[in-house]
DNA sequence: TGACATTGGTTCTAACACGAACTAAATTGG
DNA sequence: CCAATTTAGTTCGTGTTAGAACCAATGTCA
């Protein structure tokens, strides 16, 4: 049986565990001088032949209509660029520039290396442990939210 | 040793996670008429004789450029109240009103009990299994940011 | 006491977030 | 084949976000 108050904790522990991160990744990101979303982009887009709106709006989670200001962003910078989708008038296939490679190769590998550099030292149990506690929190909320 | 590809997995298992509770919790504040950073200052300020800006801000995690735009919004609806700091002249008391407290008395219990629903039936151990990896997990990213 | 740094809040700018309304291009059903 | 619906993206309104510049009140210290 779960008391209130369990509950409560739990989600605490949550919301500061992910603010901690967000702090100390969001702080790298803003220093290769990017936004997160942007470098979330930038990643996602980065080692594919590029991709509609929609998946990349699958995939970063930004809703469609964030997501046309962020593209237009990072195009005005000419990082990406949005080309004709071949069969279908409606989509657009948004992919990155030979610049918006050039700028994967850089802040991509740096991004990865900084995070790691906090799990230095920790044992593949430690991990196990924190994913499978994780998925089943997970699934807590999403099996109310369907 | 932890490989990268297990730092990796976990990042986004703690992304993943933190994103469905969100989504969960936030449908419904929106639903009670509040945003997100709305409800946590209503709830904040629930039960307190009021405290400075810069206190709720630390306790809400929001900065202060941020935080006079929302006590704004909420003061504009009547919610909260702006009083002078009685020996400090910088300061102001930031309180719940009448009407503040009634909304408080509605939302708070009723997303609780909306929080808690999704958590019947799980076992007080679980709770602190994850609890523990939560907060073994913020450390890994506060003893970097220090 | 008087220069100087510190602290508490507001303002400003650029960017993101969500949802709703909107346009254009498919797709579906009769 | 055409009307009705769905899908892809953009636009718009309101609100949040971080950080920097700013102002006024306070504290410090020589």
């Amino acid at each position: 049986m779960s008391q209130p108050a369990e509950s409560l904790a739990t989600i605490q522990a949550l919301v500061k565990c992910y603010q901690s991160f967000e702090a100390y990744s969001a702080a790298h990101i803003r220093g290769l001088g990017l936004t997160p979303p942007q470098f979330d982009i930038i990643a996602t887009l980065g080692n594919t032949p590029g991709m509609t709106a929609t998946e990349l709006g699958d995939k970063t989670l930004i809703t469609k209509g964030t997501l046309t200001g962020v593209v237009d962003r990072l195009a005005g910078r000419g990082w990406v660029e949005r080309v004709a989708h071949e069969s279908d008038g409606r989509c657009q296939i948004i992919r990155l520039t030979q610049s918006g490679n050039t700028l994967f190769a850089k802040v991509f590998p740096a991004h990865l290396a900084h995070m790691n550099a906090c799990f230095t030292g920790v044992p593949d149990a430690e991990h196990t442990r924190w994913q499978t506690a994780l998925r089943a929190l997970e699934q807590i909320f999403q099996k109310e939210t369907a």
